[in-house]
DNA sequence: AAGGAGGGTTTTTTT
DNA sequence: AACCCTCCTT
């Protein structure tokens, strides 16, 4: 029996909706998740088969966790399961029925953002704005949001307003062509396919789409053109489409999200019913204030207030540090205060910050003081050169068309098939039309590489090919059979070369053992294990999914991450950080003086403001090292409008230096929790 | 072909 | 301060 008793009637109404379209307007923290795994569950009861029903997620954490809560909330034991999952994990089970339809082979490999970057890099040889090159990451910007306005490479030049765009549009096409040749999609392809696939096979689309007689989507404020093409492709038979979403939430204008499609839903699907959740249940009453005041700056938005049901609560807090150091030292000083003295649980406590480059100060601070943390995104497990080296043979192995791949273990180790040898290959290639990896017999066999890169040759390739049969024939030995790929390159030698320094070198050759353990536990869980497979796996994994393999380490832990990877979440204790101007909102968005980007960096401090529940704490840096260099910083304009009507003046608490040097030994922040406790009969933690 | 020194460049956000 | 690229030496 599902019980409904626990909601409220907005909350209600929306877990009954269970036909047509419905849009539901949820603010932070009003339990739009709930309701959306709530409906899935009440749609079941009310006996829709549970492998008809389709919901989308943001990540694919989230997709595992909503499946389970949906179930146990129907007690139930059906094998039959609701399909929960990213746009991206959909997409992928498409794909692999259907792609050849577009000429593309089922075995295609994902490129990650590595590889995504080494296409790109590869696609700008020789173009070049004024006298400089374009950096791969604003081609790869570029190329995605033409992507996700379904542009096409051929399409692009029309599309072009400046310089950059026009060269961007000749990098997009030898991109496209490189990806193409190589067998390989981008993540924006696995979106862009799919949708040309049911838009140009209306028998595919057919068979697609009558897989599902409901369809959910969680996150609705943060869909991008083509997703909302699909899911108008999935829906259009039955508009059984259910959105959650709140518009002062979309932080991924960026990346090709629109507005847009959340403000005018109702317009696209005639007869869609619209609730509004504005009770908040997660964030106390000051903290709401602060949220509250912050996103009325912002003009195009659903105008709603959210309300506090939790009042009394703890002042939000305002802090000044002299420099970075000072701002990381007392922050984390302070957590292991909460935790050691208060018993506060290291997962209850975020840090949360703008960048990725923000973390490094607090971690070491973290490290010194043994306090327990995981650094969520960031600079992933998988973006180890180790482990991209070993994921690249494996990717060779799985799909020797794979050129990126194959360019990066050519000669890793060191085998001598240098850099002559491997462009003499590649013009090869190019001039016969073929892949690279199908030119190596003739580079073996002719006299067009020397003597010695000939016989390296052929030993790369009797190698790959041995560990290929290997690998297809006994895929349950997947992670010895690549144990034993390591020990055959002798990567071990090689780590010992670049790392002179032993501890550092057993490091890295843990980070690989780790993966191939990794490997271990994907062979075991899955009913069919293969190499393609757990390349699959690890593509689509997110930033989530890489700490669960320690996830009992990190069940206990400080969390760290970006406001962007913070969303949909919660926790009692939140650190904001670096709220200065130039960092939140950051300068690319302040230099490019277009209110939308600014918005966007408003939204982002109000996703971190309100993953909040009980105490916030907002601090700043009055100086930072930028580029080796020290310089003033300006605090961010979004601390003076959360904490005063325009105008007035930011209250802060300030520490460090001024004039008082002489107590070195007494950190500064010990005095501040002391005189703050004597001096509120309302602690602040 | 390999490895090291020196010089120049760089810091958004991620499924 | 950290990283990448280029050039120079072996």
């Amino acid at each position: 029996m599902l019980n409904l008793s626990g909601l409220n009637p907005p909350q209600r109404e929306a877990v009954e909706t269970l036909s047509g379209p419905m849009l539901v307007l949820a603010g932070a923290g009003t339990g739009k998740t709930r309701v959306i795994t709530f409906r899935m569950a009440n749609l079941i009861r009310h006996g829709v088969r549970p492998d008809r029903i389709l919901s989308v997620t943001f990540t694919n954490k989230a997709s595992k966790e909503m499946r389970e809560r949906a179930m146990k909330l129907l007690n139930s034991r059906s094998k039959l399961k609701p399909m929960v999952s990213t746009f991206h994990a959909y997409c992928v089970k498409v794909l692999r029925e259907d792609i050849n339809a577009l000429g593309y082979p089922k075995g295609f490999v994902i490129y990650d953002r590595g590889d995504q970057e080494a296409a790109a890099r590869t696609a700008l040889r020789e173009i070049r704005v004024g006298d400089k090159a374009m950096k791969p990451g604003d081609l790869l910007n570029k190329i995605s949001s033409w992507k996700m306005s379904a542009i096409t490479e051929n399409e692009a030049s029309n599309h072009v307003t400046a310089d950059f765009d026009f060269l961007a549009s000749m990098a997009y096409r030898r991109y496209q062509k490189q990806l193409r040749a190589s067998g390989a999609v981008d993540f924006d392809d696995l979106l862009v396919l799919t949708n040309r696939l049911f838009l140009e096979f209306p028998e595919i689309r057919q068979r697609h789409q009558s897989r599902f007689d409901h369809v959910q989507v969680d996150e609705y404020q943060d869909t991008n053109g083509v997703q909302f093409q699909l899911i108008e492709q999935l829906v259009s038979s039955h508009n059984n489409i259910c959105v959650v979403g709140d518009d002062d939430q979309s932080i991924y204008g960026w990346r090709g999200a629109e507005v847009q499609h959340i403000l005018n839903f109702g317009g696209h699907f005639p007869g869609t019913k619209t609730i509004r959740l504005e009770s908040n249940y997660r964030c106390t009453d000051k903290i709401i204030d602060y949220a509250n005041r912050l996103v009325k700056n912002n003009k195009d938005r659903h105008d709603k207030t959210l309300i506090a049901h939790k009042p009394g609560g703890a002042p939000v807090r305002i802090l000044a540090y002299e420099d970075e150091t000072q701002e990381s030292e007392n922050v984390v000083r302070e957590i292991q205060y909460l935790i050691t003295e208060l018993g506060v649980r290291p997962r209850d406590v975020a840090i949360l910050f703008r960048t990725n480059e923000q973390p490094r100060l607090f971690e070491t601070e973290m490290r010194r003081l043994n306090v327990p943390y995981v650094l969520l995104g960031g600079q992933s497990f998988f973006d180890r050169k180790e482990i991209r080296d070993l994921l690249a043979y494996m990717k060779v192995l799985s799909s020797p068309r794979d050129e990126v791949s194959l360019l990066r273990i050519i000669n890793t180790p060191s085998r001598g098939i240098g850099i002559s040898t491997t462009e003499k290959l590649v013009q090869l290639a190019v001039l016969e039309g073929k892949s690279l990896w199908d030119v190596v017999p003739q580079g073996i066999a002719e006299g067009t590489v020397s003597k010695k890169a000939q016989a390296a040759l052929s030993d790369f390739q009797n190698l790959l090919n041995r560990f290929r049969d290997e690998m297809a024939d006994h895929p349950e030995r997947l992670a010895d059979t690549t144990k034993r790929l390591l020990q055959a390159i002798n990567y071990d030698a090689e780590i010992d070369r670049q790392y002179k320094e032993g501890a550092q070198a057993e490091q890295r050759k843990q980070v690989l053992e780790d993966l191939v353990n990794s490997i271990g536990q994907y062979t075991e869980k899955t009913k069919k294990p293969s190499l393609e497979g757990f390349l699959e796996t690890t593509a689509l994994m997110d930033r989530g999914d890489q700490n669960d393999k320690d996830s009992e380490l990190a069940d206990n832990a400080v969390r760290l991450m970006t406001l962007h990877s913070a969303k949909g979440l919660e926790f009692p204790r939140v650190y904001l950080v670096g709220m200065e101007e130039n960092l939140l909102p950051h300068k690319r968005s302040v230099e490019s003086d277009l209110a939308k980007d600014i918005a966007e960096e408003r939204r982002l401090a109000y996703v971190g403001v309100t993953r909040a529940m009980d105490y916030l704490t907002l601090t700043r840096a009055k100086t930072r090292m930028k580029w080796g260099k020290r310089r003033e910083t300006v605090a961010s304009r979004f601390l003076f409008e959360m904490q005063n009507e325009p105008g007035e003046k930011l209250v802060e608490e300030h520490f460090g230096d001024e004039d008082e040097e002489d107590d070195s030994d007494d950190p500064p922040v010990r005095q501040t929790l002391t005189s703050l406790f004597d001096a509120d009969d309302n602690p602040p933690f």
